[in-house]
DNA sequence: TTATTATTGTCTCATTATGAGACAATAGAT
DNA sequence: ATCTATTGTCTCATAATGAGACAATAATAA
């Protein structure tokens, strides 16, 4: 069965996701490539009518990263009339073989629920969606358009990240269980866009008291070599 | 034409709104009363199906309050099954003398997208729905029941508020126009929910430099009086 | 083995921000 | 003229941050 024949839906409700990973010093979203049209989009989805609008969101990034619990927060429910260009789902779905009744609930107006999501690049495992030949990685700093308003949804995204970020010190969650203080601190330049001083976060980040220390990283550049730090547990 | 007739709001799409307003040094939101029952609830509305969703939260809060260009920012939606009681609804709505049928749209399940607003206490002019017999303001610190999930929504307005106090200096719009130093730490105290030092808050304030000084206030009272301020434009 | 190189962890010192209070100025009451 | 409560501005101590110095060290080159 696919998700067009689907009744169990609740209509003019939509969920999206800004899936951050960070890979080689730079900072990452998702995004999915549909079929044909080369157009670009959000990862997401719809909402269950016996289905939480959380667990939608949960049950939508599992799907495509094969990930359980991830950090994921909601920042932002999209509404406006300009969003609504029911043209756009046609020409996808058209891709696909589907040729839909003018009034059907797919191409009616949408609201958007949008998340983001904090994952370890390394554990995930993407997987495109029926409509989609693709989804894959693309760099936050030079991102090609996206259909509809998903280009302002990731720049609403972004901000909300960067407000948050010293606040709720959720910048691990980009990366490995251990890592160093220097893969650390490329984290927090990639999202606030701006390079720190390295004694002044490392200075920082060891006085919050939330850091475990673990053994050194010997990655056989010949320097000295950086310890591993975990997040402390509760 | 009653909201009941009405064919023309998006089915499963509500708003609601906490609107805060300070008062004798205590921060308020509005709230109403439905008829009979005695059930309190925050101000709210459907969004019209050609209707943005910003200019509906904007709209409802026209109509209960009277102000226009009123700080307002959508911080939450609200989506689990647990709100969906549709008991309460038909009730609410029998007491008003509607009996539907169990599928009737306003009995279905609803997410609800959640805004707040900073208003100017003196400014408003209440107006109940026509499901109510009363709007009117409640204590923060000493709220009683609300239907639903309501006592959840104004809690995590209330923690935004505060998150974002600082960072977007918005509380000078619970205020009217002109206020002194006194009142613009006391609203900080009500929403922080701790009192301040004088002399620090009144430096920092100085020091940001948006503040514009007036004359002074002679309220009557034999002490030194205060200099009014008002927020500087642009 | 020893010198070299790049990077790390920690220290120092200057600058800025904040906490806590002192104190003179002053509007009205006594 | 004196008193009281509050305001605006200072001062000084303490804490946080900016900016850099410097020794430690892991591998490489000599």
């Amino acid at each position: 069965m696919t998700v067009l024949e689907t009744q169990g839906f609740l209509p003019h409700i939509a969920f999206d996701s800004v899936v951050f990973g960070f890979s080689k010093g730079k900072l990452k979203i998702l995004l999915m490539e549909y079929h044909d049209t080369g157009w670009l989009a959000l990862p997401g989805g719809f909402v269950g009518k016996n289905e939480d609008l959380d667990e939608a969101a949960k049950r939508g990034l599992k799907e495509r990263t094969g990930l359980d619990n991830i950090y994921l927060e909601q920042f932002y429910t999209f509404g406006n009339m300009a969003r609504f260009r029911p043209e756009v789902m046609q020409t996808i779905l058209a891709a696909n073989g589907f040729h839909l009744d003018s009034d059907h609930w797919m191409l009616d107006r949408f609201i958007s629920v949008s998340y983001f999501a904090l994952i370890d690049f390394e554990k995930v495992i993407l997987t495109p969606d029926e409509l989609s030949d693709s989804i894959a990685w693309y760099e936050i700093e030079n991102l090609p358009n996206l259909i509809l308003d998903h280009n302002a949804i990731v720049k609403k995204a972004l901000q909300t990240l960067k407000e948050n970020l010293e606040r709720k010190l959720i910048g691990g969650n980009l990366l490995p269980e251990r890592f160093t203080m220097n893969e650390l601190q490329q984290v927090y330049e990639a999202i606030f866009g701006q390079k720190l001083r390295r004694t002044t976060f490392q200075r920082k980040m060891l006085g919050l008291d939330i850091l475990e220390r673990h053994e050194k990283l010997y990655t056989g550049k010949s320097h000295k070599a950086p310890y591993l730090y975990s997040f402390r547990k509760v």
